[in-house]
DNA sequence: ACAATGGTCC
DNA sequence: ACTCGGACCATTGTA
């Protein structure tokens, strides 16, 4: 405990004195409170897109079929690669095998060349069946007599995440319009006002922190905005030139900073041969030695002490770090970078809503829900401006790390309208 | 019942 | 020969 605080006063952060255990013990009552409430659905919302998206994918499927020559399980990869590859005779060159055969996943299917005419249908048909059958049909039949839906958070996680089941609400659709739409299905109740807020780049704010890395703690400080700046950085560009495109590559690879980045594993996110991302990420290391540094040190550590921790103890026990097999120890190794970092953000987050179900207990909001680094809570109408002040700023003060901790909070009739 | 494959979220 | 971290769940196909 003792040496904690002063790790975390040399790392500039300031925590309340509280080990992970007892947070791990203080948020099990709140969790439970959170369960019961549950959150109201729209029902309908959810058939009427049900209703829709089934019929598109049933066109699909005849167009699919047509193209194919013949009637097959679209469903089935198996039947899916002898279409593709045996009968159409498409390039399989540079796409990933599975243990029975040729991958069909859509990462896949999209590195083939001018992306032939089945393979759009067959896109478009996997977004849409994943869509009704994980969300739309099953979701309607686990609301309660009010219309509520209740998941189970477990705690079981090796970072010290949540986790949430029966149903899982913490990977409710988002991206695409369709994404938009599920999530306007998740409402307040009556005379009251969803309220979510979230973190900003709370991971890549601890790696700068745990880290020290001067370059990206002046970024943070600054309020720039951290993908533009990395992409500055690898492209070597001004700020004001980077485009679209060099952001989206700088995002992969400061998401690889925080997952152990490996130049394939870089090279499989953005679809760009292997050279290339080794030279993103050496270009990274060029100006962030800090993060460097920290990885280093990280994996040292586990291969000396045979564990990690976070800023709060959680230690993770990494027996396989000095593994001859040389996968199993890099994957390891690669666990040794993440846990400190995700596992602190966790940490923050359960400390947040520790502190923030105390807070309002005297309003009559209710806290609903919580997706990794968000929080969803229910509030009157008239004081969800009010509430959304309270959340985001117990959000930003439950510690004070070297860089400011900064969340966004929204209010609106339903958890689409609330981000 | 279980492994393999694929896909959603942070 | 080849994987970027952490989860949960649906479907197919085999045992």
């Amino acid at each position: 405990m003792n040496e904690l605080l002063e790790k975390a006063e040399k790392l500039g952060i300031k925590i309340p004195p509280i080990s992970s255990e007892k947070i791990n013990e203080d948020i099990k009552p709140v969790l439970r409170k959170m369960e019961q409430v549950g959150i109201r659905i729209d029902c309908n919302v959810l058939h009427r897109l049900d209703q829709k998206l089934s019929k598109r994918l049933e066109e699909l499927k005849q167009a699919i079929f047509k193209l194919a020559g013949h009637e097959f399980n679209v469903d089935s990869p198996s039947q899916m690669a002898d279409v593709l590859f045996d009968e159409l005779k498409l390039p399989v060159e540079g796409l990933k095998k599975t243990k029975t055969g040729i991958s069909t996943a859509a990462s896949e299917l999209k590195k083939i060349e001018n992306e032939p005419e089945i393979i759009k249908l067959i896109l478009e048909h996997r977004e849409l069946s994943k869509l009704i059958s994980t969300y739309l049909r099953p979701l309607p039949l686990l609301v309660d007599e009010q219309d509520r839906l209740h998941t189970t958070y477990g705690m079981e996680t090796t970072t010290g995440r949540l986790t949430s089941s029966e149903p899982n609400l913490q990977n409710i659709p988002i991206r695409g319009i369709y994404g938009l739409e599920i999530r306007s299905a998740f409402i307040a109740s009556k005379g009251m006002k969803l309220v979510a807020a979230d973190y900003s780049q709370i991971e890549l704010r601890v790696v700068a922190c745990l880290a020290q890395d001067r370059a990206m703690i002046e970024s943070f400080k600054k309020g720039e905005d951290i993908h533009t700046r990395t992409a500055s950085e690898i492209f070597d560009v001004p700020i004001k030139k980077v485009t679209k495109e060099m952001r989206r590559k700088a995002k992969a690879v400061n998401f690889g900073i925080v997952y152990g980045q490996t130049p394939y594993g870089l090279s499989q996110a953005l679809g760009i041969d292997v050279q290339k991302a080794a030279e993103y990420i050496m270009h990274y290391f060029n100006v962030h030695k800090g993060i460097k540094d920290y990885i280093n040190e990280m994996i040292v550590k586990a291969h000396t002490d045979g564990y990690v921790e976070t800023l709060f103890g959680t230690k993770r026990y990494l027996p396989e770090i000095n593994s001859k097999i040389r996968f199993i120890a890099e994957g390891e190794e690669r666990m040794a970078i993440n846990t400190p970092v995700q596992g602190t953000a966790a940490e923050i987050l359960k400390l947040a809503m520790i502190e923030l179900d105390k807070r309002l207990a005297k309003t009559g909001a209710r806290m609903l829900l919580t997706v990794h680094d968000e929080i969803v809570v229910e509030a009157a109408e008239k004081e969800a401006e009010k509430v959304g002040r309270i959340v985001k700023e117990v959000m930003e003060s439950v510690v004070t790390l070297c860089v400011p901790v900064e969340a966004e909070a929204g209010a609106g009739k339903n958890w689409a309208e609330a981000k």
